[in-house]
This record gives C-alpha cells, sequence and structure tokens, in this order.
DNA sequence: TGGACATACCTTGATATCAAGATATTTGCC
DNA sequence: GGCAAATATCTTGATATCAAGGTATGTCCA
C-alpha cells in the first residue's frame, strides 16, 4: 500500500464510477521520475551542472569526434523547444563549455561544439553519473531491470513514430 | 532500435568502459513521463487547468468531504516545495477554485478547501482526465499493463520509506 | 532567375519551480 | 508560567521552461 495505492483507494470511494487503473500506472511513472531526477541532480551538482546543462554536454559528447551538432539536432535530442536551447546554449557558453561556430554549409545556422575543457569535465562527470544510475536501479534484481526496460520501451514504442 | 536505444549505442562506442544498460531504463522513464505530461496537459487546458492546478484540486477532491487540507498536507501530497504550493494556491484562490480558511486548531495555519465552482470544475475536469490516461495506456495489453505497474511499484519502493 | 514558402535560430513575455530565509504560532520542558 | 525549539506558511531572488512571433537565410519551382 504505497502512496499511489492511497490516491487511487481514495478515487473509488469517492468516484466509484470512474476506472482509476491507469491513473495508478502513470501516477508511478511520474513519481519516479521525479525521485529519480532529485537524485542524480545531486550528482550533476558536483560538477557545477544541471539536467539541462548535463544533457547538452553529453549528447554533445557521445555524438563522437567532432563533438559538434547544430542547436536544432539538440532540441531533437533533449525534447526542450528553441527558446529554451537557445538559453541552455547562452549559458553553456558562457562558462566555456562550448562553443558557437557558424555552420559552413549553412548561414543560417550554427554548430555547438565541446570545448576542451567542456569535454573534460563532461567525461568526468558522465562516469559519476553513471554510477549513481547503477545505484538507482539496484533496489530490482537483474531479471526485473530488463523486464522493466522491456515494458517502458513498448510503452514509449506508441508514441514515438506518431 | 528506438531513440534511447540510440543513445546507449553511442556511449558505448565512445565511452565502453561505462555500463550504461542503467541509462537506459531511466532514460525510458523520464522520456515516457515527458511524453505523458504533455498529453495530459491537452486535456487539462480545456478546463483551463495546468498540471499544478489539477493536482491541487485533485488532491482536495478526492479527499471527501470537506473537501480541505492544510498547504503542508497538500505539499506532501504533491511533492512541491512551501513556496512553489504558495504560489498554486494564491492562483487557485485568485480563480474562485479554492478558499483559504483560518486552521481552527492552529492558529499558524490555514485549511485550503474546494470553492463550490472548484468542486464542479475538477469533477469535470478528472471524468475527461481518466478517459485520456486510459488512451495513454492503450498500446499495452492489460496483462503488460499490470507487469508494468507492478515493477514500477517495486522499484518506487526502494525510496518511499527512506 | 526571382518570388513564395520553408527553415534555423533568437527574442520576448508569462509562468513555474526551487532554495534559503523571514515571521508567527505552537509545543515541550523546567 | 515562561522560554527554547519546532513547526507552518509566506517571501524573495534566481533560473528554467514554454509559446508565439521576429529575422535572416536557404530551397524550389514557374
Amino acid at each position: 500500500m504505497d502512496h499511489v495505492d492511497n490516491i487511487l483507494k481514495q478515487w473509488q470511494q469517492e468516484r466509484p464510477d470512474l476506472d482509476v487503473v491507469p491513473m495508478g500506472t502513470i501516477g508511478r511513472v511520474k513519481r519516479l521520475n521525479h525521485t529519480l531526477m532529485r537524485a542524480m541532480e545531486k550528482t550533476w551538482a558536483k560538477y557545477g551542472l544541471t539536467d539541462a546543462s548535463f544533457d547538452v554536454l553529453a549528447t554533445l559528447r557521445r555524438e563522437g569526434a567532432p563533438y559538434a551538432l547544430s542547436p536544432g539536432d539538440l532540441m531533437a535530442s533533449t525534447m526542450v523547444t528553441s527558446g529554451t536551447m537557445t538559453h541552455r546554449i547562452n549559458q553553456l557558453e558562457k562558462a566555456g563549455l562550448i562553443e558557437r561556430v557558424k555552420n559552413p554549409t549553412d548561414g543560417r545556422g550554427f554548430l555547438i561544439s565541446l570545448s576542451p575543457p567542456g569535454f573534460d569535465l563532461i567525461d568526468d562527470a558522465v562516469t559519476a553519473h553513471v554510477e549513481t544510475q547503477a545505484q538507482l536501479v539496484s533496489g530490482l534484481t537483474e531479471e526485473q531491470q530488463e523486464q522493466l526496460d522491456a515494458l517502458l520501451k513498448q510503452f514509449l514504442a506508441g508514441f514515438e513514430q506518431e
């Protein structure tokens, strides 16, 4: 009987006409996401990073050499709007972790590339981040982790192509 | 091979020293949460509500008569900080959907109660909301929904008592 | 080849959130 | 009863986000 079960029980008493089973699952996804984000933020903070800045730097790092993408590519990868991405890029540029370069093949745009300090920082931060994540999933057995992953993947598949 | 799989593949090539399996699962939770929230926001918007305002009104509604809780209870239930809750309450009070009443048994605090228009609005909105949620989970079979729910519940259980 | 449409990014304005600290009240202990 | 500590809520200041719209450049077709 966890927090979400209590919510469902309340609804059943107040609104027995509603089928609240999906609410339980979606509520758990929301709550789990919240909890995981809060935990991971602590690790990012040790490197002076946030969800947003880690996200951008990690996206550039894992891309491989020459560690550069357009703002539009970054937006698609991180699911944020253009205004948000402009803001993130400005902050990271000010911190010297990325550089804006005119896109040589498209005069409308830029390429965002990791600076050498940005590369070093994200390489250290992601090592710690992966350790934190391993900790976070350790409450489930390996088999449960695999099952959960497979179910999440199928759940997401229903949305990604649309 | 979904979006998250691509991310993991990139990391494997760039940083083969890292075990990125947990990153996949956690990444899917984040992405799924984002997608589900965006979808549910559309329903809330039809009633002039947001995630935040729906959350508060629904918490009061499911509590049952007399539909009143303290800001502190609301904070605990919704996982936001006190500043955020004060702001939410101010907005809802301005909209006439809730009322602030001096707590008769504790002079430091208030009780937040649903106004009659607030009650009517949330009762309609939650009906539509539950329909939206049923739609959102319909990509999984009933059995998969149950499995997912059980795994999420156990995952969360590792955090809730701490 | 030139004009209409599409695209890429930035700017603006409104809102939501958090962390930290302020204020008022209650509780508990002597 | 009275003072210290705990508690409940609000205030403040900094940031992040989004939606909508602006500007410059590229693309495509008649």
